[in-house]
RNA sequence: CGGGGUAUGGCGCAGUCUGGUAGCGCAUCUGGUUUGGGACCAGAGGGUCGUAGGUUCGAAUCCUGCUGCCCCGACCA
């Protein structure tokens, strides 16, 4: 391709509405446009880079097995209604109508479609294990679309989803795609981490996420400091350490006026935050709220203590049977109904609802706590003594240095971009949709299904907050918009230059490269900023100065300096 | 949806407090000089100041409503 015939449309100035570095670059190389909120164009460049990584996860999906198919954007409600999903999605869910007034939605996810066709094809189990793949542009209408391209309502997803005659088929595709994902993420060059995660709400009982380690990714990650464990701090299990110590302080309220947080409350005591407890109350299974805000079946609260230096995850809060699920917070008039103060002041003496301690709460003594009374709280407290034991429960967040769940070293916390998901779904859908199969004896069996996830363009978007420095990009060969640019000095004035250049550019491109030839009438170092920017990884420049000796410069991306090169050793310098 | 911010040529911003009819840098176009790290000179084009209303002789500026966008929380590939 050349520079002249492409449309490269570099920024230098940073737009202001860019938060992290890969959305700024993206934006800068000229890769996306803004459309709307959570919608993005892709550039004639960025879209090279989508069709790359697209490209190596089909190659790997098909070394695995999988058949690539098409399926509606658009689904029928119908078919929402039969899985329950119309109701229970939300509003995240774009529905609309057409013509005639029936309902469809916008696919966020295909599921449904996937079964009906599993439930129409599939005749036998000698059909099975089949696993359907597509690439295709997705939209979830999120509540807060950020990040550029990273967390965008209308996204490119490669989703597949198997069908299997038994859980032992499920497990074996499993990991046959966990393998086809590693083969992915190090093909196009990223530092991940596979990582045990929830299932969350699409359901089923085995989950592996893969992160892209970045420090501007939304998720933190519990990995042990020897071992292999790896889980999303969602899921990771905390292993408790601590005990309870005997009681040796009295029970005494102290005055706390306009103390709300943790943090002030460790000023105006002088106490640590592990020796405060925080006590939220949350909203339990028998709270219904009416349209008009009134309670049904009484106002169910529930309070869940945790260590004022713990963070309540809400995950494992919304598991416990008592606690509504998803996970809200009293509003402040139940507050009121309940412990008689404001949120802030909040403590579990004398409360008449249930009480979850976390495990590390529960194993206090001598703590403080909010006394149910605006602008006092209450020091000194012990379990037992003061107030009955409570429940115990893991509710808390796992923290650097926790001991890893696997019993082998400790927890490290760094922060991930979750790129690509696999579930063993089980036989939730297959069974909402009716899809079954007869098997050997002939006797119908419910399909078992997995279904496997990666967003592509949000591994684009990760791949560049991994890789870039000062100038911008440095795209990985694997998924790079060009593999090399050919940079002429001077071409206008010196027609050996002009010459050579078109030469190498014809021989590479013969070659087999994806070779940019940078032929736009510019100043040198308006073209080297220019493809520093967009982050082509190899950098051939023809110059005056090198041609008579039949040299030329060569620059990798990454490196610090140019290196002069015999024109015969191009080649073999790119493929180093 | 709740909280905070913001809206002025394509991009980044100033001007708003203290009303007087819009400016700077980048980008673009023309001509010239340049040509190994985002050149210089000369000239040019481009803005109903988000939108609707109000106050006023006069509104980018003051008031009210609406909308877009960004950031913080719940969601997820």
């Amino acid at each position: 391709m050349r520079a002249s015939q492409f449309h490269i449309a570099t920024t230098k100035e940073t737009p202001a509405d860019a938060e992290i570095i890969s959305h700024q670059l993206m934006l800068r190389a000229g890769l996306i446009r803004r459309l709307a909120s959570g919608l993005y164009s892709w550039m004639p460049l960025g879209l090279r880079v989508v069709r790359k990584v697209e490209h190596i996860v089909r190659e790997e999906m098909n070394r695995a097995g999988a058949l690539e198919c098409l399926l509606p954007a658009v689904q029928p409600a119908e078919l929402w209604q039969e899985s329950g999903r119309w109701e229970k999605y939300g509003p995240e869910l774009l529905r609309l109508h057409d013509r005639h007034d029936r309902e469809f939605c916008v696919g966020p996810t295909h599921e449904e479609v996937i079964t009906d066709i599993a439930r129409k094809e599939l005749r036998s189990y000698k059909q099975l294990p089949i696993n359907l793949y597509q690439i295709q542009t997705k939209f979830r209408d999120e509540i807060r679309p950020r990040f550029g391209v990273m967390r965008s309502r209308e996204f490119i997803m490669k989703d597949a989803y198997s069908f299997h005659i038994d859980g032992a088929s499920l497990s074996q595709t499993f990991d046959d795609m966990h393998t086809a994902y590693c083969a992915v993420f190090d093909r196009i060059g990223l530092d991940y981490r596979p990582v045990d995660a929830d299932s969350g709400s699409i359901g089923g009982a085995k989950s592996t996420e893969f992160h892209v380690l970045a420090n501007s990714g939304e998720d933190g990650l519990a990995t042990s400091t020897v071992s292999d464990y790896a889980a999303n701090v969602e899921k990771a299990a905390v292993v408790c350490t601590t005990t309870r110590a005997d009681a040796t302080a009295e029970q005494t309220v102290i005055d706390t006026p306009g103390v709300h947080t943790i943090d002030e409350l460790c000023k105006a005591t002088g106490a640590n935050a592990s020796q405060c407890a925080k006590t939220l109350l949350v909203n339990g299974v028998g709270m219904n709220t009416q349209e008009d805000g009134s309670a049904v079946d009484g106002p169910k609260v529930v309070a869940l203590v945790i260590r004022g230096d713990h963070e309540l995850n809400d995950i494992k809060a919304e598991k416990h049977p008592l606690v509504q699920s998803p996970l809200t917070f009293a509003d402040a008039k139940s507050i009121r109904d309940v412990a008689n103060c404001d949120a802030g002041s909040i403590g579990p003496i004398g409360l008449s609802i249930p009480v979850i301690a976390d495990q590390d709460a529960a194993n206090m003594s001598d703590f403080v706590v909010g006394a149910n009374e605006n602008n006092k709280h209450i020091t000194g407290v012990n379990w037992a003594r003061d107030l009955p034991d409570p429940e115990v429960a893991d509710l808390r967040n796992a923290i650097e240095g926790d001991p890893s769940p696997d019993g082998q070293g400790n927890l490290t916390i760094v922060r991930g971009v979750e790129v690509g998901h696999i579930f063993e779904l089980g036989t939730t859908y297959s069974e909402a949709l009716k899809a079954s199969v007869p098997d050997e004896s002939g006797k119908n069996q419910t399909l078992h299904m997995g279904c496997y996830g990666i967003g592509i363009t949000r591994v684009v978007a990760a791949a560049i907050e991994q890789n870039h420095d000062n100038n911008g990009i440095q795209w990985t060969r694997s998924i790079a918009p060009f593999e090399v640019v050919i940079v002429p000095i001077n071409a206008a004035k010196s027609d050996a230059v002009k010459a050579a250049s078109e030469k190498l550019y014809q021989e590479l491109q013969e070659q087999g490269f994806d070779v940019l030839l940078d032929d736009r009438p510019l100043r040198p170092g308006v073209m080297f900023a220019d493809m520093e920017l967009i982050g082509i990884p190899h950098r051939v420049v023809v110059s005056d100065k090198l041609l008579p000796d039949n040299k030329l410069e060569y620059r990798n991306r990454r490196a610090e300096e140019s290196e002069v090169i015999d024109y015969a050793d191009v080649v073999a310098r790119i493929n180093t």
